[in-house]
DNA sequence: ACGAGGATGCTCT
DNA sequence: GAGCATCCTCGTG
């Protein structure tokens, strides 16, 4: 049994602020950056896992990387966005979870006011709080930097997956992201290209901690 | 340290 | 039928 960090533990605050709605419903780049150093609150049967957002990926309508893309060429001609990635013109601040290469779950937030899409991917986490059962949740694990170092990997530290898909995380509920003790300053904020695309690579809208040590493999 | 390959299922990007 | 917003294991050096 681990004790947390004093430090670990100064990040939450004594009671949680969650982010409204109105937060998501702005530029989706704004969004992935301001989403940095917030914290995702999970409540399971068997207790609560806190964990901090520390890199983001931003994916816009007009973006041959983003599941929206083809849904909104359509949209020009008229039509109504169907399939999975109609939700990503929804209501900004709904969860958007898909299964990515028939075994991960990734976890996304919808961004943009209703009517246009866009959405950022959370890429990775510090776990705070529950690290036990997010060790549980993950026994691949072989530290704590594993436990979230990924989308596929903090999908399953935070227990997220298809029951998440379309929830608001902006509601009280099992899945909310609340505001930090402290606004993380923007000097912090490094700017990158995406991983894993094979299309729009070279556009920067990948974001993260400087010198975090919880940030995806390969973007070291 | 790093690269290749495989798992696996859904969407149509 | 192709292509994935991934991760792990096992091979080589």
């Amino acid at each position: 049994m681990r004790l947390i960090s004093r430090d670990k533990a100064s990040v939450i605050p004594a009671s949680l602020a969650i982010i409204p709605q109105e937060f998501y419903a702005r530029n989706t780049l704004v969004v992935a950056k301001a989403l940095l150093g917030t914290l995702l609150v999970r409540q399971l049967d068997g207790g609560t896992l806190v964990s901090r957002i520390v890199e983001t990926e931003a994916y816009l309508a007009d973006d041959p990387a983003c599941h929206a893309y083809a849904n909104n060429q359509r949209l020009k001609l008229g039509k109504m966005p169907s399939g999975r990635s109609a939700i990503l013109f929804g209501m900004p601040g709904v969860s958007y979870v898909y299964l990515n290469y028939g075994v991960y779950y990734l976890f996304n937030i919808v961004t943009e006011k209703n009517g246009v899409a866009g959405a950022v991917l959370i890429r990775a986490i510090e776990p705070l709080l529950g690290i036990e059962t997010m060790r549980k949740l993950r026994p691949q694990a072989r530290s704590e930097e594993a436990l979230g170092n990924g989308p596929g990997k903090l999908a399953l530290a935070m227990s997220i997956g298809l029951m998440q898909n379309g929830h608001p995380i902006y509601e009280a509920g099992d899945l909310v992201v609340a505001y930090p003790q402290k606004k993380l300053d923007s000097r912090q904020i490094v700017t990158a290209t995406r991983i894993g695309i094979s299309k729009g690579k070279d556009l920067p809208w990948r974001f993260y901690i400087k010198g975090n040590a919880y940030i995806s493999k390969a973007s070291r």
